[in-house]
RNA sequence: GCCCCGGUAGCUCAGUCGGAUAGAGCAGCGGACUUCUAAUCCGCAGGUCGAAGGUUCGAAUCCUUCCCGGGGUGCCA
C-alpha cells in the first residue's frame, strides 16, 4: 500500500479509538510536511475538530500519541496549531527503496492492460515548413503517447496529412511557371524547403499581378479574384480532383518532397508514427458518412442543399457539415478520418488529437457529433489542446519573416551543445561519431525541456535573441547529474563492487528527500496520464535532479565514511538514474553516458 | 455581444480538487573546484499572487463583479 493511503488508515483507525467516532480515511487531509519542519507528512487537524469536540491542536497531539503507540511506521510527531507532522520510521524508508523501488518496472504497467489509444500529432499543411510551434505539437503528442504507454495503454500513433487542397496547387503552378525542373536532387534544397520556396514565389507573383491589375483600373476585391495565376491555382484545384493524370503526377511528385523533408525532420526531432492518414482519402468518406447520417436522420438538408448537424440541445449552435455545393468543410473531413480510424481499429477506445487550441470549438462539435452518430467512444475522445510559442514581440509571422524555423532551431542547439561541450573538454578520446551522438542528445533535451515544461495549455514566450538556456532549470542540467550519477555507477562496477541489497544506512533529512521524490514519480506519472500533461513530469525530473544535484555536491558516494551510508548512497544513485531515465525518456528525451 | 483560456519576483515559469512564512531558473551581488563530471553547489537580494468585494478557523487557489492579454464564435483549416 501506498504511504499516504496507509497513513490514512492508520490515523482513521487511531482517531476511531481516541475519540469514538469513525470517519471516513479520506477525511483525514494528509500533505508532505514542510521543509521547516520536522517529519515527512503532515495531516491537518482544523477540519477534524468538529469530529473530536477538541481543538485542533488538542486534537493533533491526541492522535499523534495514538500514531506513536499503534506501533506501526510513525516514530515520532510534532504539532503547530492543527498541523501534526508525523516522524516516519526511517526504515519506512530504506525497506522502500529496497522493496518497490528496486523493481526496474516501477513507474510502468503493462503494455495492454489498459485500453487502445490513438494519438494523432503533427498533421502539418503541406506548403510549409515545419517550425517552432510543430516542435511544440510534435514533442507534446510524442511525449502523450508514451505516458500513455507507460500507463498500459496500447498506443497507435498517426497523423493526419493535409495534401489536399489549393495551397498545394499553389505551389505546383509557381513551380511550373518559374521551377525550371528545380527537384530537391538538382538544388541541394530540402523538400519541403523548395515547395515552401515556390508557396512564397505564387505570393510574390500574385502580389504583382494584384497590383498591375488595379493600376489598370480593376476594383481590387475583382483583380483579387482575377488575377490570372490564382485562376490557374483554381483550375489546377479542378483537374486534380478531375483526376487529370498530368496534375495529379505533379502533385504526387511534389507532395512526395514534401514527406521527404518532413520525415528528415521528424527524424532528427525523434517522432514517429504508426499509421499516416491522408486527406487526400478520408474528406470522400466524410462526404458520404455526413450523407448518410442525413438518411437517418442525424443530421437536416436546408433547401440550398446544405447540410447541418443541429447542436443547440447541447448549448451550441448548428454547424455546417457540406457546402450547398456539396463539397466539404474541414469538419467534414475529420469525422471522415475519425470512423475510418474506428473501422481500422475496431478495438480502439478514444482519440487524442493533439492540436492548437484555437481549434477546441472544432473537437468539441466533432465529438458530439460523432456521439449522435452512436460511437460511445466518443465521450472519452480529447482535445490535446496546447497555447501558441509566441515571439517577444507576439506571434511568429511568415510575412514578416520572422518564423522560427525547426531545422534551424534544431541545427542550433545542437551547434551551442557542441561549443560547450569543446570548452567543457570532457569529451576528448571519444570517436566523433560518439560527440556528434552526444551534441545532439544534448542539445534537443534543452529543446523538448523548454517545450515540454510548461503547461500545454499555456501560450508560452520563446525569445529568438536569448536563445534556448543549458544552464538551471533545463534539459542538459538534467542530464549532467544523471551522467554524474551514472558516472559514479560505472566507477562501481570497475571496482567490482556490487549494488547493495540490504546493510543501508538510517537516511538523514536530505536523503529522506530524495527518497520521498522517488517516490513521488508513481503518483505524477500517473496523473500525467490522466491529465495528459507531460509538464508535470518534466517538473517532476527537475525537482528530482535538484535534489540529487545538491546532495551530490557534498555527499562522497563511493568514499562515504561507512559501509552503510555508502550502500544507502549507491542504491540511491542507483534509483535516481533509473527513475529520471524513466521520466526522460516519457519526454521524449534520450540520456547520454557522458557530457 | 457571447463563450473559452491566461494574468504569480525585472524576465521565463512552478504552485490553483482551500492549509503553515507563495517557490525555481535566468538576470544582479558575494562565496566554493588537490575529490565519484563545477553544464555544479551554497548564500544575499528581489512579491499589493491583475483589482475590489464575498465564503471560510484558514484563499494565489472557491464564488461575484470589473480591468488587461490571447483565442473562438453557421459555408477558412
Amino acid at each position: 500500500m501506498r504511504l499516504d493511503p496507509l497513513l490514512q488508515d492508520m490515523a482513521a483507525e487511531a482517531f476511531a479509538t481516541c475519540f469514538n467516532t469513525r470517519l471516513d480515511a479520506d477525511q483525514f487531509p494528509v500533505q508532505k510536511t514542510r521543509s521547516e519542519f520536522p517529519g515527512e507528512r503532515t495531516i491537518v487537524c482544523f477540519p477534524l475538530a468538529r469530529y473530536s469536540k477538541a481543538a485542533p491542536d488538542a486534537t493533533a497531539n491526541t492522535l499523534g500519541k495514538a500514531l506513536v503507540e499503534a506501533d506501526g511506521i510513525v516514530l515520532g510527531y510534532n504539532v503547530l496549531k492543527g498541523f501534526l507532522n508525523l516522524e516516519l520510521d526511517p526504515k519506512y524508508w530504506t525497506d522502500w527503496l529496497l522493496g518497490e523501488a528496486a523493481d526496474t518496472a516501477y513507474g510502468s504497467r503493462e503494455v495492454g492492460s489498459a485500453p487502445h489509444v490513438m494519438v494523432e500529432y503533427s498533421s502539418p499543411n503541406t506548403n510549409k515548413p515545419l517550425h517552432l510551434g510543430h516542435l511544440r505539437n510534435n514533442f507534446l503528442g510524442h511525449s502523450v503517447s508514451r505516458i500513455l504507454e507507460n500507463r498500459g495503454h496500447k498506443v497507435t500513433k498517426v497523423q493526419i496529412i493535409n495534401d489536399r487542397g489549393i495551397h498545394i496547387c499553389k505551389s505546383m503552378v509557381a513551380w511550373k511557371q518559374f521551377g525550371n525542373g528545380e527537384t530537391p536532387e538538382s538544388s541541394g534544397i530540402k523538400g519541403d524547403k523548395l515547395v515552401g520556396k515556390y508557396y512564397v514565389a505564387f505570393d510574390q507573383a500574385y502580389k504583382q499581378e494584384v497590383a498591375s491589375l488595379m493600376e489598370s483600373g480593376m476594383e481590387k476585391t475583382e483583380a483579387e479574384s482575377q488575377a490570372p495565376i490564382l485562376m490557374e491555382a483554381q483550375n489546377t484545384l479542378l483537374n486534380w480532383e478531375r483526376g487529370d493524370a498530368e496534375t495529379v503526377a505533379l502533385w504526387t511528385t511534389m507532395n512526395g518532397w514534401v514527406y521527404q523533408g518532413f520525415e528528415d525532420t521528424y527524424q532528427t526531432m525523434g517522432v514517429e508514427f504508426d499509421k499516416l492518414y491522408y486527406e487526400s482519402s478520408t474528406y470522400i468518406t466524410g462526404r458520404e458518412r455526413v450523407l448518410e447520417g442525413v438518411d437517418r436522420g442525424v443530421f437536416f438538408k436546408r433547401d440550398d442543399g446544405s447540410v447541418w448537424v443541429d447542436l443547440t440541445g447541447d448549448g451550441l449552435d448548428e454547424k455546417l457539415l457540406l457546402r450547398k455545393d456539396g463539397t466539404t468543410v474541414y469538419m467534414t473531413q475529420d469525422i471522415g478520418t475519425a470512423l475510418l480510424r474506428f473501422e481500422d481499429f475496431p478495438d480502439l477506445d478514444r482519440q487524442v488529437y493533439t492540436v492548437g487550441n484555437e481549434q477546441e470549438y472544432h473537437f468539441k462539435v466533432l465529438f458530439l457529433v460523432l456521439a449522435k452518430l452512436g460511437f460511445s467512444q466518443a465521450e472519452r475522445c480529447h482535445h490535446l489542446s496546447y497555447g501558441m510559442v509566441e515571439l517577444p514581440d507576439g506571434k511568429m509571422k511568415s510575412r514578416e519573416g520572422t518564423v522560427v524555423d525547426a531545422d534551424d532551431l534544431m541545427a542550433a542547439m545542437f551547434d551551442i551543445a557542441e561549443d560547450i561541450a569543446k570548452e567543457a573538454g570532457k569529451l576528448e578520446g571519444l570517436e566523433e561519431a560518439q560527440q556528434k551522438e552526444i551534441f545532439q542528445r544534448v542539445g534537443m533535451s534543452a529543446l523538448k525541456y523548454f517545450l515540454l515544461k510548461v503547461d500545454p495549455k499555456k501560450n508560452m514566450t520563446f525569445d529568438p535573441k536569448a536563445s534556448i538556456d543549458f544552464y538551471g532549470n533545463t534539459g542538459p542540467f538534467i542530464l549532467f547529474n544523471y551522467v554524474r550519477g551514472r558516472s559514479v555507477l560505472r566507477k562501481m562496477e570497475a571496482e567490482a563492487i556490487p549494488l547493495p541489497h540490504s546493510g543501508l544506512a538510517a537516511p538523514t533529512e536530505d536523503e529522506i528527500d530524495l527518497i520521498g521524490l522517488l517516490h513521488d514519480m508513481q503518483e505524477v506519472i500517473d496523473e500525467a496520464a490522466d491529465t495528459y500533461n507531460p509538464s508535470l513530469v518534466a517538473n517532476w525530473c527537475y525537482d528530482l535532479t535538484k535534489a540529487y544535484s545538491s546532495y551530490y555536491q557534498d555527499h562522497p558516494i563511493l568514499n562515504a565514511d561507512s559501509e552503510e551510508e555508502r550502500n544507502l548512497r549507491l542504491v540511491l544513485t542507483e534509483r535516481f538514474t533509473r527513475c529520471l531515465n524513466r521520466g526522460m525518456h516519457l519526454l521524449g528525451i534520450e540520456l547520454p553516458e557522458r557530457m
